[in-house]
DNA sequence: CTGACTTTGGACAGCGCTGCCAAGCGAGCG
DNA sequence: CGCTCGCTTGGCAGCGCTGTCCAAAGTCAG
């Protein structure tokens, strides 16, 4: 490994003391404007970074946070990911992806540990681990910054940032009502993430702002996995009468749920109509295309290090938009 | 943010110096069995992480490594995520994701910048970063140990992980053949993937052996997307006569060369045939299942961690086993 | 019992920065 | 004209560890 540039080169080469040299680094005043353009020149010319290790050690900010997550959809990982690293990368922060298991016994300790070793200066977390009372206290105790994404829409404390889901489910749901559905099923996911207590809740105030009777039979349990909406929709399909409509927690359940109205030769939309949750990329890529409501989920992850990181004390919930996507696999409801 | 513990606030504890605690930390010998374990029962105790920063910048190692990536699938990144993330925890290393655009300008400057400012230890490089000689030699030069996942066949220099490409396309190909198909499509990916030149030479390869002419008119350009695939497909449904099998590059440009044929209201399998590549989500998702091959993408990134942090020089290139999973896309070609 | 060697543990410097304090220097003011 | 003030710059300690060197204690053969 050569060796690389430091401060001291730095400053030797622009004629300044280091001392100057970080002032330039860190954006301090009190640098005329001449010696900052000399050692920034200097700075550009070697490609020098100034080491992350000892600003770490030496100040009091690490430039560094986590984002927690215990979710198997790469699809939602990939673009909180991507959101979380871009808001991070613009200012300057390092983002350490870090998965955990939010149902292990150490899971407190063991994030505190690395808040340690890490001198990390906040924490993103996403669901699951948004609604587990333990580590929010233990966070707070520690008087570390955090931010939590899409934890539902109880105004209780701290940073987040959301999405309606609720309003979302309404409107999906309203979606089937004016096709004329009246039999509506609903795949619900785990209990563990409060978005799916949220979908069922909307789907429900939606039925009965209608004047549909609330039918506990037509909500199944899943788990948001491909497989669980599969064996959602066959139990569905055993019922009399056929549920004319289901609405699914996620896509992953909808594609699952499709599959099998496929394998049963259920007509989709002309015998059986499906709606999604979330708009992953598998809704464009089943046949037919998944209605379904977009999430904006990258966007939420980039607020949420904004929030955190940039974000003023005023505003401490974001609220993002979702949209409605209708595309084929809903469709009028057969004549019964 | 309350104070974390040091290593001298250890040693004070467990009653030697902090240069013993730092030993017990690194596993070192010339430690008593007695004094490690009183000392290792202090720092299970005071959940204790000596600071990551502080031995960075002591040491001559970061204990860090980073995963360059610029790949569009979230499936792809999730799992090559995954398994460098899992070897980097086992061996007490940190992994930092880090996007790339492979197109950029400045890459190698970029990268070498990264590398001083994290005092990296190493690199894990994903296509198409694998084939980017003006990084390799960078790296090369600067002494940095990295590895290379599936880069192809070549023996070329430093440490790989692969799969035989080649291999598994003749395999798929023969399967088709085996089933009674003459006229076979293949949609390529990207041309700065040697994998998808690798799967046109294993196409054309199993093709001859079977004293199939290859038809270059047969073989149409795609990018590994979904809407590559499907318009491949239109155009090939344009052909007479039409393929009666189509082998795509990867599962994304096979569910839409499937989605293309539900469209035409061509039957699959029994009018076309068609497979995939990777065995991605996509896979088991859409209707009917595809078949393909699966890629242990898992695996090659836990391995290429493996082979950088603890691997032995005498087998710098590892080649990981990739599996045929016949599904419902392709059947018995139709009777012409 | 002695010298040489091994095992064990401590002292100390220093990694590359930031935080704090002080010094230099020209401007403004009574 | 002396004094203070504000802006700019430099000096120095120290963040929490590891690497190197050295001292003390234990071990063994002759």
């Amino acid at each position: 490994m050569s060796s690389r540039p430091t401060i001291k080169e730095v400053s030797k080469i622009a004629g300044v003391s280091f001392k100057t040299v970080s002032r330039v680094l860190n954006n301090e005043k009190h640098v005329s404007d001449e010696t900052r353009r000399r050692v920034e020149e200097v700075v550009a010319q070697l490609n020098f970074r100034p080491s992350h290790a000892a600003r770490t050690l030496a100040g009091r900010r690490s430039f560094q946070v986590a984002l927690l997550y215990d979710n198997p959809s790469p699809y939602y990982v990939f673009h909180i990911q991507a959101g979380a690293l871009e808001r991070c990368h613009e200012l300057g922060y390092r983002l350490l992806m870090q998965p955990v298991e939010s149902a292990a016994r150490d899971l407190v300790p063991d994030v505190l540990a690395l808040v340690d070793e890490a001198h990390l200066d906040g924490l993103i977390l996403s669901p699951p681990l948004t609604e587990m009372p333990e580590l929010l206290e233990a966070l707070d105790k520690r008087k570390l910054p955090y931010v939590r994404i899409a934890p539902g829409l109880r105004k209780d404390h701290g940073l987040a940032t959301t999405m309606d889901d609720v309003a979302a489910a309404r409107e999906i749901t309203r979606h089937l009502i004016d096709l004329g559905h009246r039999h509506i099923a609903f795949i619900r996911g785990p209990e563990s993430h409060v978005s799916s207590a949220d979908r069922l809740a909307g789907y429900r105030q939606e039925l009965e702002a209608h004047g549909i009777a609330f039918d506990p039979a037509l909500v199944i349990a899943g788990d948001y996995s491909f497989q669980s909406g599969g064996a959602a929709a066959r139990a569905l399909f055993a019922r009399e009468p056929r549920p004319t409509a289901i609405f699914a927690g996620n896509d992953d359940m909808a594609a699952g749920a499709l599959a099998a109205a496929h394998e049963a030769d259920i007509a989709v939309p002309d015998s059986l109509s499906i709606a999604g949750f979330d708009d992953s990329d598998l809704a464009r890529a089943v046949w037919p295309p998944l209605t379904t409501i977009r999430q904006p989920v990258r966007e939420l992850a980039y607020a949420a290090a904004d929030l955190m990181l940039a974000g003023n004390a005023v505003t401490p919930q974001v609220m993002l938009d979702h949209e409605l996507k209708v595309r084929a696999t809903t469709g009028p409801a057969p004549k019964g």
